[in-house]
DNA sequence: GAGAATATAGTCAAATTTGGTCAAAACTGT
DNA sequence: ACAGTTTTGACCAAATTTGACTATATTCTC
């Protein structure tokens, strides 16, 4: 597990834990605490706690200063998976297909073996097309399969 | 035996014992282990840690990087799937897709709802590429799907 | 209130740390 | 000797770590 692991493994349990919608931090003294450098922690951000994993990042600078990581809420499935379309216009690579595919999952959305089946169909060695096509081919068939998963009952 | 048949045991006998079904190692760790090349590792894998045998491989670069092999048992309907995965090549038109999900499901090897994701998956409009290309694109998704479904359990 | 000092956070690219690929060389069995 | 397999190493790709430089907000001083 490298410190970026780690970090986030920290920040989500925060954050998880009393379903909490939001936390706030200090980037400076996070990075204190993990003896790393701040930007580290910007790096973390960036690569963890992207839309597609459901998250919204707010900051500020200067005195009193902040970074705060809001958890997406969603009413129902349906609004998830709009938001989601929404999201995924007109092209999506194939990591933030996969992060999507993971927050569908931990939602319930899909079961695990239907999250491989799709991972399966959108996978670039699949779609064999040279980029930028492809990031715009997975979109058009992960956005028929959400829209389908909307209408469609679990099991 | 050779360094790579060596390694295999060696693997293996970590992987078996304890009916685990996930190992995770470094690569540099196991070339030092077994004073060889890094890449050696990938040779052992990639010539005996392979779907066909049953195991699937996941990795990553970089800081915190690994290497994890899964155990993996294949499905009864392996057969069944491999003459099909055969049948559709290098191209499928949509009917006879649809033929073929169907036969899936009466097979029951996959679900009402599997076969309404992977037909919006396949569907002319989500592909959105002219024929013959369209057909070619729809025979390497399905096979990709396949292949997957060749070693996924149900449910 | 203007400007300086201070306190934050952001960006970006280089350095580092992994694992991957590929083809040439070496080895093995027949 | 030939074919197939294994070993090796040079080069590539991806993820992480680090730090210099930048941007912005607040607080202090006059």
């Amino acid at each position: 597990m490298s410190i970026s692991d780690i970090i986030e493994e920290y920040l989500k349990n925060i954050l998880h834990e009393n379903e909490k919608k939001m936390i706030e931090i200090k980037r400076s003294e996070i990075a204190d605490q993990f003896e790393c450098v701040p930007s580290q922690i910007n790096y973390v951000i960036n690569t963890r706690f992207t839309m597609e994993r459901g998250y919204i990042i707010e900051s500020k600078r200067g005195g009193g200063g902040y970074i705060r990581i809001f958890r997406i809420e969603h009413q129902d499935e349906f609004e998830l998976i709009d938001e989601i379309i929404q999201m995924i216009q007109p092209k999506i690579s194939q990591q933030a297909a996969i992060d999507v595919l993971e927050r569908l999952e931990e939602k319930e959305v899909i079961s695990l073996r239907e999250k491989a089946i799709i991972f399966s169909g959108i996978e670039r060695e699949a779609l064999a097309v040279m980029l930028p096509a492809r990031d715009e081919l997975r979109a058009r068939i992960l956005t028929s399969i959400l829209t389908t998963l909307k209408y469609i009952n679990k099991a």
